[in-house]
DNA sequence: CCACAGTATGTCAGTCAATGACAGTTTGCA
DNA sequence: TGCAAACTGTCATTGACTGACATACTGTGG
């Protein structure tokens, strides 16, 4: 409905260029869904820069669709919901990082392989926006906003199924009886979720500074959970 | 047959005790306040019977408001949203863990702290509703209605700074900079929910049957962090 | 008992997100 | 070229939620 590209990661919104120096695209690339893509990207684009002026919520959807002068009903074919739209960029981020957890070496135990399939999507993410504090912005954007980390964090739930699913089949146990792929998928998540945090209160570096933070974070696991802390 | 409950000795120690023996100004409880409690409590009971019935989403607040015979306008002064109606039996349960830890012993540890506290939450709200199922049919609306679920996640996270205040405290560590707090209050809040999920799928019984899935699911934290699981 | 102040409720109008139905336009392809 | 499928726009409608204003009710003091 909303998602495509199978193996294709490269999506941002400056692929103008690329379609302006390559005139055919070897698979699929019909006008039709160059014009799509175009103006799904535009949407997000103005989207964006609105929510960073006047914050989500004070911007109608219908701001959105005159700034690309399409209709507002056309805005509800390309995103099921304006927070649909404000986590494009968590779904493209999960969507990387299951990826690469399906391609995660099997003798990798399961936090190693997480911790390899985070790294990986990271590279993606930021390689998919050289030029732009996207990522930063869009994750102020959320926790800043009461109703998009409600959709966030339902949103990342609901994928944690699919990460129970592939440590499940990785390791050999049932992900229904086994309630350690859940376990670990949570506290990774959670994980995941601090690390952000904190390396956005660094000032957030660039993907190497957010690793270090996530790690940072596992380490801490053990100690936090082991009796007292004095 | 839900909320109220003084609880624990936190917030009404004042009027407790002089309300007891002198009737001469009844400080608390006029009819006033007595017709609020009412109309409230109406609400809660009339949506939750229609929630159960049609489900959250087709249930309209004009459906609710009807049952009750208030206006529509009436509703959303009792509460914030429909969700917030919704959750108030989450906020409850959240009530009551936040005062039993505050509660609790200072020579326990956090974990140790909050298990307690979660037993002690679950005796309140099963004392507070002897007859009725009312908590697991809560239970299962949240977890089946996705609107909802993300309003819980996004509520138990804002309380999750709470708990990671309370177990800094407990601990006299500095929770802006030490991030252990953070970390065994959002492992905690996932436990919790894999907890509630793992018991509600038994069949749901008693307040123990609740209490052993949490500790199953703690018990498993280690294994499922370290390496391999064959 | 009355009057007054404060608060709860009702009514009305309006915004905004989201959806269904229908009509018009563009694109892909035979 | 011409047709079918896919996009898009327009219109109408639902439902959650809010502000403004009028109207009742309750508690208190005279």
């Amino acid at each position: 409905m909303l998602r495509e590209v199978p193996a294709d990661a490269t999506a941002n919104a400056t692929n103008a260029t690329s379609a302006a120096s390559v005139t055919a695209t070897p698979v699929l690339a019909p006008r039709r869904e160059r014009k799509k893509r175009q103006t799904r990207e535009a949407l997000i684009h103005a989207a964006l820069r609105l929510f960073d002026a006047k914050g989500y919520e004070h911007t109608a959807v219908r701001e959105i669709t005159d700034a690309v002068d399409v209709s507002e009903r056309t805005f509800f074919r390309y995103f099921a919901s304006k927070e649909d739209l404000a986590l494009s960029f968590a779904k493209d981020g999960t969507d990387a990082l299951l990826a690469a957890l399906n391609a995660r070496p099997a003798a990798e135990d399961p936090l190693t392989a997480l911790r390899g399939a985070f790294r990986e999507s990271l590279r993606v993410v930021t390689t998919d926006d050289p030029g732009g504090p996207t990522y930063l912005l869009v994750t102020k954007l959320i926790d800043s906003t009461s109703s998009l980390l409600a959709a966030y964090l339902r949103y990342m739930h609901d994928r944690e199924d699919e990460v129970v699913r592939v440590l499940a089949e990785r390791e050999g146990v049932d992900p229904v009886t086994d309630m350690r792929p859940r376990i670990v998928a949570a506290v990774f998540g959670s994980l995941i979720y601090l690390a952000n945090r904190e390396w956005r209160t660094e000032g957030g570096g660039g993907a190497d500074a957010m690793l270090a933070a996530f790690d940072a974070c596992v380490g801490q696991v053990g100690p936090a959970l082991a009796g007292h802390w004095t």
